[in-house]
DNA sequence: ATATAAATCGAAACCATTTCGATTTAGGAT
DNA sequence: ATCCTAAATCGAAATGGTTTCGATTTATAT
């Protein structure tokens, strides 16, 4: 997905385009791999000196809430984000373990669990988390 | 599954059997819901008056290790626990919204997953987590 | 150009979790 | 039963990622 279209979905839900929205939409679009808020910090200090962290943390939010950034679940339990380009359709992210890859996993057998649950449990199920992790294709 | 198989899981893996660890275990059993450090530390202030922090947070961690518990992601990015009545198979969790309550989802169509991946990224597949949300029975 | 709501700053607060040296205890050995 | 010792617990302080909030700046519609 290009970053015009990820500026356009950010000013269809009434955010403002400013240059670091759009500098950490870039910094994630060239970067496939997921960045913790520290990082995407440490990154942007290049071209934006003195940016507060404070930015950070609530861009990154507002991104995620915009549909364009995902938050990758991790054992430590802080913060990460990664670009979602498949914003549109229901789908889980497989995750490299070494280099951080977050790639698009286009399956969802969630039907089947759903039965399942409704079945043995008598549940009324409303949502899901998958991740996967792994090695990618460089990685292994 | 009985308190003392679970004691006995604790002392197979060079644990000792402390009053706070069985306490611990036996709050779980009771309740099939999860809970955080600060809500266990609470219910053992009856028997333990001046039990510390620091201990509740290091027999919570044990005992997952031990396969005991179970840590439940939750979207605060807290620690949460419930007791694990399936320590021998792989499964997921369903959890409740309301009451919190955690039911063992004795199912796993994992393998379409690694297949899909194997063939579309070209990704070596080592773990997956998954965690389904809505409400339970009681509360539906 | 002007207005103004939104965005950013920056420093302090927050608070769940961790750390660590001192003290106590469980459980095997004598 | 007593002793021994590694394991467990205490407790108070530190840690550090994240959040808060009032002051200042900026994007953008008019
Ligand atoms: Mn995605
Ligand atoms: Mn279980
Ligand atoms: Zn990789
Ligand atoms: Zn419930």
């Amino acid at each position: 997905m290009k970053i015009e279209l990820y500026l356009q979905q950010l000013k269809e839900q009434g955010f403002k385009i400013t240059p670091k929205r759009k500098a950490i939409i870039e910094l994630f679009s060239k970067k496939k791999s997921y960045l913790s808020p520290q990082e995407v910090l440490e990154k942007l200090t290049n071209n934006f000196p003195g940016i507060s962290v404070s930015t950070v943390y609530r861009i990154l939010e507002e991104l995620q809430d915009a549909g364009i950034l995902v938050k990758i679940g991790h054992e430590d339990r802080q913060l990460y984000y990664s670009l979602c380009r498949m914003p549109d359709q229901h789908h889980h992210h497989f995750i490299c373990r070494k280099c951080r890859r977050v790639e698009e996993v286009d399956l969802c057998n969630f039907k089947e669990f759903e039965r399942f649950i409704s079945k043995n449990l008598d549940c009324k199920v409303e949502n899901h988390s998958v991740q996967i992790g792994g090695l990618c294709s460089r990685c292994k």
